[in-house]
RNA sequence: GGAGAGAUGGCAGAGUGGUCGAAUGCGGUAGUCUUGAAAACUAUUGAUCUUCACGGAUCCGGGGGUUCGAAUCCCUCUCUCUCCGCCA
């Protein structure tokens, strides 16, 4: 949720911003300011009223205390006015303060000047293209091919036991999944984050805090009974820790990363790009989170880069990195750099991860501040980004490092898979 | 699933109708002392909204009610804990 005193003060420039996401926000954004005012009047009206009703109740109690019960019982009487005034103030305030949330969650996030405009994913810029892209054998296949000759995945076993997007890992195929996540949590922990492993379920203020409601309630599998949603990320659990919190300044950045199996309905995107494990309904990703300083968040995404990037060069992948246009970022995104891995087998890239800065807004739904050296309480920013999600990473091991003679895992592995070949 | 207890500031924990944004302790911050630190002592220390400012308003789990006045009384919801049952 984009903070009120940014819009009091950049109302242009907001719109400006979020034009490039194809967005005419000028309209929305004048009703927004003006209910804000007449949310603010109101309330000071009404703060008068009960100010004077707090003065009365007061000396009424003190005229009882004298003992003069008949002067107090006549200024009784003038609180009654007071009273209905006051309900009805309150009233409209709250009406104004309804409307004006109403209209506030339905802006997403201003752009970083970076971003550029543009429609979809055909306008994002391409950032670095890094590695080689290697030539296969006459006979490679794609990795749905690999996974069946070698039985790494069954994905009929998954259709039988729950449903399409459900695959069932099994042999090298399970241990390669688990070496993976392990490889990435060793990695986050060595570039200094502390490793959690949280719920999988999250109540509905979660849900709110990190913007998946109400925004994308049907994206997310919902227990009806317990009220409880299955967690699209492992963002959704973490941030979400330091929900409602006011923490040292002296503490940040915090950074946290954690393995979660992934839960997505992934309603409406069936047909294109499904196939094999392109994309799942659950799915595996080790995810790190940075709280920090609004200072320096740019510093960190810098650094984040870096960090999922040396992660690939150590898988050989060869990869490439975009920065996002406005019309392909997420809701809460400020600025966003995806991750694609170049498929040779399948002859296209892939989305490994997408590494983002948030600014304020996540933290301004979520009450998350920092006490400032000035004595007053400020929000943080708030970052996250996949290091890394294993479907696609498993794909493209799979089909980029594949031989004649079988899969070659890729050294830095080895130590983890405890084994060299998937033969 | 059954029974009971509870929810108060960063934490612990008092407070059963007005003088309560809330005792006390711990923690935090600053200072005195010290070569430095610790200890001790002194002071200070909640959040949100609003106002140019002085100030004002709101907040004792959420919502509603009674009352001139509610942390305190009533209703309701949510959550947590304990015991029993079942169970990995």
């Amino acid at each position: 949720m984009l903070e009120l005193t940014y819009l009091r003060n950049n109302a242009a420039k907001a719109a400006k911003g979020l034009a490039k996401r194809n967005i005419n926000a000028e309209t929305i954004i004048s009703d927004i300011l003006r209910l804000d005012e007449q949310r603010r009047q109101t309330q000071t009206e009404l703060d008068a009223v009960l100010a004077e009703s707090n003065a009365l109740s007061k000396s009424i109690g003190q005229l009882f205390q004298q003992g003069k019960v008949e002067e107090a019982n006549a200024m009784k009487a003038k609180t009654g006015e007071l009273k209905e005034k006051s309900k009805e103030l309150h009233n409209q305030e709250e009406q104004a303060r309804h409307a004006l949330d109403n209209l506030l969650v339905t802006l997403p996030n201003v752009p970083n000047e970076k971003v550029v405009a543009g429609n979809g994913a055909d306008d994002n810029e391409v950032v670095s293209t890094v590695g080689e892209i290697p030539t296969l054998h006459a006979d490679a296949k794609p990795h749905w091919d690999l996974a069946d000759d070698y039985k790494l995945i069954s994905f009929d076993l998954g259709v039988k036991i729950t449903g399409a997007g459900f695959p069932v890992y099994m042999g090298k195929g399970a241990r390669l999944q688990r070496a993976l996540i392990n490889f990435f949590l060793e990695e986050n922990q060595k570039a200094g984050y502390e490793e959690f492993l949280p719920p999988h379920f999250v109540n509905a203020a979660s849900g709110y805090g990190t913007g998946q409601l109400p925004d994308k309630e049907g994206q997310m599998y919902h227990m009806q009974e317990d009220d409880l949603y299955a967690i699209p990320t492992a963002e959704v659990p973490i941030t979400n820790m330091y929900r409602d919190e006011i923490v040292d300044v002296n503490s940040l950045p915090i950074q946290c990363t954690a393995y979660t199996p992934c839960f997505r309905r992934e309603a409406g995107s069936y047909g294109k790009d499904v196939r094999g494990l392109n994309r799942l309904h659950q799915f595996d990703k080790v995810e790190i989170v940075n709280i920090c300083h609004p200072d320096k968040s740019y510093q960190l995404l810098d650094d984040m880069v870096k960090h999922v990037e040396m992660l690939l060069q150590k898988l050989e992948l060869p990869y490439r990195i975009l920065r996002l246009c406005g019309g392909d970022m997420g809701f809460t995104s400020a600025l966003t750099y995806d991750f694609e891995v170049y498929s040779a087998a399948q002859e296209k890239w892939l989305e490994v991860s997408s590494v983002s800065n948030f600014e304020t807004f996540q933290a301004n739904r979520m009450k998350l501040r920092y006490k400032g050296d000035d004595g007053k309480t400020h929000l943080c920013h708030t970052l996250n980004g996949s290091a890394l999600a294993l479907p696609r990473i498993v794909a493209s091991i799979l089909e980029n490092h594949q031989t004649p003679e079988g899969i070659r895992i890729p050294e830095a592995l080895i130590p983890y898979t405890s084994f060299e070949w998937i033969s």
